[in-house]
DNA sequence: GCACCAAAGTAGACATTGACAACTTAGGTA
DNA sequence: TACCTAAGTTGTCAATGTCTACTTTGGTGC
């Protein structure tokens, strides 16, 4: 993969735009479709442009994305890692309590989701096909960073016991929720902030333990 | 409207079949729509598929969806309605206690939601598109049954005083993030029950009041 | 009772798209 | 060096959304 890259910057770019093979081809469709996504939607996303804009021929994608939905599946797949990094990045290297580590969290996965609302209607996409394990497994991976703050929580007893995965999927529902009420017009950008980290909150007033008196 | 209906009832299949005004078009295609929607999800529904299993012309719905997305704006304000009302007869006439309703009326609202998964991906769409009000407005009427009941509660003080509408939205956004991952297959259906009237309970905890020692 | 008119439906056309098949190029390897 | 296969190309097809021009109708004013 580097020494592609490596060789394509040695090249000009007449022959960039000669070669036959791309090389990269994957990618840079990736990446065009993740900026189209971005500007003009889900519903004007068409293999065609892509491979116009690449600057391949119209059949070229179907070698790498057989059907369009192959390529929004990997479009969900690489969102859900990309939202796991960011929300790791958010945390890392934070000496705040746990409380300010799960808000900042939360309001990182908000922040994601409404910069990119075409992304997340993918990822939040509804399947009929038969299920794509992978995309399942980044997503798992992508809150699994919410569930390490939980089970922390848990062992310092700020939190209730009981299955993470589930009060993991709860905070992550609610912050999903609320990002999709931005991106839906029900919920008003500027509020977006304070209305997670209220929403957290009350999450970890919930959440705690029950008093014994 | 009433009358058109009874009209239509007093027609021989024959006329029904060679009248040139169906009369009720955009209902029927609203009907259509929604069955294609349920069936064969978002994707495959075409607008020229609706006219051949309404029994008219290519462009007939033109004239009541000048573009494809009126008539998928149209499905969302509708279902937001029937959402708002299958919300409000799981709470009708009922005695039971504040939470109990808060709880049922969630179940409902999920399961709503996963019975429905291609709807509510309409009804969750990102809009690019200039704001369109009505739905906005149906979405506030639907969720409006959730915030009747936390004003109910925090008037008996079982809820903390605030802002209704932001905590109804994170009741809302909850249940509704919820149902996503079960429509997504990060959770199970069985398990959607229990774990809404886990973040319920978890929810009313979080927002009881203080208690002031 | 009749002419007319706007609303609602029809027919035909067009560009765009996703998908498929057959062919070509080129990079790595036996 | 020959070849084989992955990766691109061209050509084609049916389906779709959208547009324009034409037709049918039911209701309204006279």
């Amino acid at each position: 993969m580097s020494t592609l890259v490596l060789y394509r910057c040695a090249m000009t770019r007449q022959d960039e735009q000669r070669r036959y093979h791309h090389g990269e081809l994957r990618q840079a469709l990736m990446e065009a479709a993740e900026r189209s996504l971005r500007e003009r939607g889900l519903a004007q996303l068409s293999l065609r442009d892509l491979a116009r804009e690449v600057g391949v021929s119209h059949a070229a994608p179907r070698r790498h994305f057989p059907e369009r939905q192959d390529l929004l599946d990997a479009l969900a797949e690489t969102g859900f890692t990309r939202l796991g990094a960011t929300i790791r990045d958010a945390i890392a290297d934070s000496d705040e309590d746990l409380a300010a580590r799960i808000s900042r969290a939360s309001v990182a996965f908000a922040r994601f989701a409404t910069e990119n609302p075409a992304l997340l209607e993918l990822m939040n996409a509804a399947k009929h096909e038969p299920d794509t394990p992978q995309i399942t497994r980044a997503a798992e991976e992508a809150f699994a960073p919410l569930v390490e703050l939980i089970e922390e929580g848990q062992a310092i007893h700020a939190l209730q016991a009981g299955p993470v995965d589930e009060i993991g999927m709860i905070l992550y529902a609610t912050v999903n929720g609320l990002a999709i009420m931005v991106n839906n017009g029900l919920l008003d950008t500027d509020r977006l902030d304070a209305l997670v980290e209220d929403a957290v909150a009350q999450f970890l007033r919930g959440a705690a333990p029950v008093l014994s008196s």
